[in-house]
RNA sequence: GCGGACGUGGCGGAACCGGUAGACGCAAGGGACUUAAAAUCCCUCGGAGAAAUCCGUGCGGGUUCGACUCCCGCCGUCCGCACCA
């Protein structure tokens, strides 16, 4: 009997549809039922997804569909990142208003995305370019603002000179602004910043309690906070070295102990120090100049070399006001961290000891390993910074540095300078405050008002929302929002006269700190419907790629806080569960003059190691290079919408989580692909020469006689599966169900005239099949069980139970070893105890050989595992 | 430089808390069916060996009855931060 071959392109629009008109994924805050949140990071609309996107909404959807299944009212939203500069590229490029680009691009994507059959509720979609959305977060900075979380300060920021706008680093390359090409420069700016350092303390402590995080992301956030516990320590000038009006210099360190290892004083060429002395020495203002323009990208830095000005400056130290050290200008310190300016200790810091041997400055050895000799103790090339013992350091001396160090802090507590204590403990933090000032049009408009008489003004909130002007150009570099002829000239809403707007926007990152909160009740007036928000957070399962697992996770964190204490939330913590996901991965080819080849543009020849490529349209052969993330720029893209149009949705969704651990990058194959449509084809025909015997077949496993064999197999899958989509190893229940279907195949096929038990038992066995594909493959499932004759959708169906009975074997098979080395095995019933097994055991011919008549030195039973004769 | 993760067949990977290494898939080879091809089905598939058996989880040691798993030391790959005082 020849069965017709299962075809997607007829099935899933019809259940796609089918679902919508069931209204099935649209999820009511009234629901008595236990919540589950599960969401995966929201794309940017760029105009197509790619197969990142698929591989991402795909484990969401998985998570979402077995959730509803167990019993969970599932909230499964999606959105659009809408706002940012490709919006405004284009503009300029194709001279297409941003809006209109990015509502198109969304209209393409939304469709796109509902041919992957994502059981999404879209009644909740909004895009954070919509005014609707804007408006809720302009009222939350404003309420941010009033509670003090806001402020606006000048800072150093990269500048673009062509384009006329604020770059973020990482859109400066090699000194270069990424579009223009332009050298970036270092500018002072007014910008306003949200105070996330308010919450350093926290946002690390608070690390600790997320443990449905991986640590890798949790330590990355620790480091970027990077909390450290030093001193404050203030220097007093010596009065004739110093300049007019200048007593003192404040440093940090995190080392006091030190102190009497100390050489030298630096600070930052922008200290104010630097900047008083510069003003008498012309040298050391061209020498602050040079540093300033060399910058601070991180590759320029690990080339330049350490470099000082000696200002003629000394202090006294303040435990010897005899002893004097001279004060450098030096350009590796940085004036954004501690005070700007340090106190070197070269022997136990490698840069101080490397300026030292430059500048000819002493080298004394402080701290010394535990038991070496204090005598002998040398620094040559290297610098000691570990623990150890305290030498040629007074009253310290003998101390463990730890203990140095609170004497040292206790001691300059106590001590005064110009009537204040000398130093103080001092925690430092790494993390800055969160600059959102961007120079664009396309974003989020700061709803602020500046007035000459009064200052900043905060927009009334009667007026918001403070809306972008649609009638806007693009032709000259620069914010269209400085240049537009009427929108930025407003009255001050406090006293009346003409006052300017705002011109700057957000940055992306927030829209992105509380789109899930807004998912929660999408349409209200205010921000959130504390309830609501209440009812669904924290998201229990968040998903998305590792490259957010510093900025916008922190950045969301922040939110929650400052939501919280602006009275829009109850809890400090967005997400409960978050998983990164690896990335979708390709070979590369590349011609011999350099051009880089797509997939399709090329034909590859042989296998293993015999694997050549040819470009398609010249048959020349071509470089297979490595294989490396999809992008645009290496060409070594697939499109997804040619693959599910060949294929059908379920076998893309397949093949994402087939092989590869979902945190591992996964390797596109066309035959990888193709393996998972057969198998999409296997279980359709499976299902299908089975469905006549089935059909009006009431379900019920067996336990006993051959028909158990089908349901032991159909019920220890589904308890395995169960327990891999709970741990999110969606490859490995992807190998069970693979193993299952191996398992069935050949009673399945043997159906006809089988008796009563049999055939219920494989009714059984094919309904938790079609239960356990659902999640992956949704369209099929729900094609097989119509095939099989059952009423409703799999998608609002239970997931079934396990028989707890036939998941346990009553014979068990364990190896045994001799020394070790496994020999063979025993079959025995399970109950067996430790002595039942130990005399089978020795009763087995190969063992009785390996014992030759004597008796063994030692037999280990591991109940229900293994046995260790040794001999 | 600092911090972290990882290293298993031709490939992706499995192996739960230290207990049968290589599940499952891909590729490859052989066979059946077919006029032929596709599809499908069956068999083989870490290395050596005729076999018994021996060797084998990056390398070298160690702990253990037993190590991919734990400990020490190397080597390699990848990721994050990077003049943070």
């Amino acid at each position: 009997m020849a069965t017709e071959r299962y075809n997607p392109r007829v099935s899933e629009p019809r259940w796609q549809k089918a679902w919508e008109e069931a209204r099935l994924f649209e999820t009511s805050n009234d629901d008595g039922r236990p919540s589950y949140y599960v969401l995966e990071m929201f794309p940017y609309p760029s105009g197509r997804i790619h197969f990142g996107h698929i591989r991402n909404y795909t484990m969401g959807d998985v998570v979402a569909r077995y959730k509803r299944a167990k019993g969970f009212n599932v909230l499964h939203p999606m959105g659009w990142d809408a706002f940012g500069m490709p919006a405004e590229n284009a503009a300029m490029q194709n001279k297409v208003h941003p809006k209109q680009w990015t509502y198109e691009n969304i209209a393409v994507m939304r469709d796109q995305l509902k041919r992957m059959g994502l059981s999404l509720d879209w009644s909740r979609e909004f895009a954070t370019c919509d005014v609707d959305y804007y408006h809720r977060q302009q009222m939350l900075f404003l309420d941010f603002y009033e509670k003090g979380l806001v402020t606006r300060k000048t800072s150093k920021v990269n500048w673009d000179p062509v384009d006329q706008t604020v770059l973020a680093n990482e859109q400066v390359i090699d000194g270069r602004g990424w579009r223009s090409g332009a050298l970036v420069e270092q500018r002072e700016l007014a910008q306003w910043f949200f105070k996330i350092t308010d919450y350093a303390e926290d946002l690390l402590t608070a690390l600790d309690a997320l443990d449905g995080w991986p640590d890798k992301v949790r330590l990355m956030q620790r480091n970027w906070i990077g909390r450290s516990e030093g001193l404050l320590i203030r220097w007093a000038l010596v009065e004739d070295t110093a300049p007019e009006g200048e007593r003192e210099l404040e440093v940090y360190t995190t080392r006091p102990d030190t102190i009497f290892g100390a050489s030298f004083m630096a600070v930052a060429p922008d200290h104010p120090l630097a900047r008083k002395a510069a003003e008498r020495d012309p040298d050391l203002a061209a020498f602050a100049a040079e540093c300033r323009r060399v910058g601070t990208s991180a590759a320029v830095l690990e080339t330049v070399e350490k470099k000082g000005y000696d200002t003629g400056i000394r202090v006294r130290h303040p435990f010897d006001p005899e002893w004097t050290l001279p004060v450098y200008v030096a350009n590796f310190v940085l004036m954004e961290y501690g005070t700007g300016a340090i106190f070197g200790c070269p022997s136990g810091d490698q840069r101080d000891l490397d300026f030292a041997r430059k500048y000819g400055l002493p080298v004394i050895p402080v701290v010394m390993p535990e038991g070496a000799d204090p005598a002998a103790f040398r620094i040559e090339d290297e610098a000691y910074s570990d623990d150890g013992v305290m030498i040629n350091s007074r009253f310290l001396d003998g101390m463990f540095n730890t203990q140095a160090f609170e004497e040292v802090a206790d001691r300059l507590e106590k001590a005064e300078l110009h009537g204040r204590p000398v130093a103080q403990r001092k925690v430092n933090f790494r993390l800055r405050d969160w600059g959102i000032s961007r120079q664009r049009y396309w974003g989020c408009p700061i709803p602020v008002i500046h007035c000459e008489a009064c200052g900043v003004v905060p927009v009334p909130r009667e007026d918001l929302p403070v809306t972008l002007p649609d009638d806007v150009e693009f032709d000259t570099p620069g914010n269209p929002l400085d240049r537009h002829p009427t929108w930025r000239h407003v009255k001050c809403p406090k006293c009346g006269a003409d006052a300017l707007r705002e011109t700057d926007t957000m940055d992306t990152f927030v829209d992105s700190s509380w789109y899930f909160v807004r998912f929660t009740e999408p349409h209200a007036d205010t921000p959130t419907v504390r309830e609501a928000a209440k009812k669904w957070l924290p998201v229990d399962q968040y998903i998305g790629g590792v490259e957010h697992a510093i900025l916008h996770l922190l950045y969301s964190r922040f939110f929650a806080r400052a939501m919280r204490d602006t009275g829009h939330l109850d809890l400090a913590e967005p997400f409960k569960g978050l998983f990164t996901q690896g990335m979708v991965v390709h070979e590369t080819y590349r011609a011999r003059d350099g051009r880089w080849l797509t997939p399709a543009e090329v034909r590859i020849e042989g296998s293993d190691n015999g694997r050549r490529a040819f470009e398609i349209a010249t048959g020349e052969e071509v470089v297979i290079g490595p294989i490396e993330k999809m992008s645009k720029s290496k060409r070594n893209t697939v499109s997804p919408e040619e693959i599910v149009d060949s294929f059908g949705a379920d076998t893309v969704r397949w093949f994402m989580l087939s092989d590869s651990p979902p945190e591992r990058d996964l390797e596109w194959s066309d035959e990888g692909v193709a393996g998972a449509h057969r198998f999409v084809q296997r279980i359709w025909r499976l299902v299908n020469d089975a469905a006549p015997a089935l059909k009006g077949v009431a379900p019920r496993p067996a336990r006993e006689g051959a028909p158990a064999v089908i349901s032991k197999a159909a019920h220890k899958a589904l308890k395995v599966v169960s327990e891999d989509i709970e741990q999110l190893a969606f490859n490995r229940a992807i190998a069970r169900i693979h193993a299952l279907v191996n398992d069935l195949q050949a009673p399945c096929a043997a159906l006809a005239g089988a008796d009563a038990a049999t055939l219920a038992a494989a009714r059984d066995a094919v309904e938790i099949l079609i239960s356990l594909i659902a999640p992956f493959m949704p369209h099929l499932a729900e094609e097989c069980r119509e095939k099989i004759g059952a009423e409703g959708f799999v998608a609002a169906s239970r997931w079934p139970d396990y028989d707890a009975e036939l998941v346990v074997d009553d014979q068990i098979t364990v190896p045994v070893q001799i020394n070790g080395k496994r020999r063979g095995d025993l079959t025995i019933a399970r109950e067996a105890d430790q002595a039942q097994v130990e005399k089978a055991v020795l009763e087995l011919d190969f063992v009785q050989k390996a014992l030759n008549g004597g008796a063994p030195r030692k037999v280990i039973v591991v109940p229900q595992r293994i046995v260790n004769v040794v001999v």
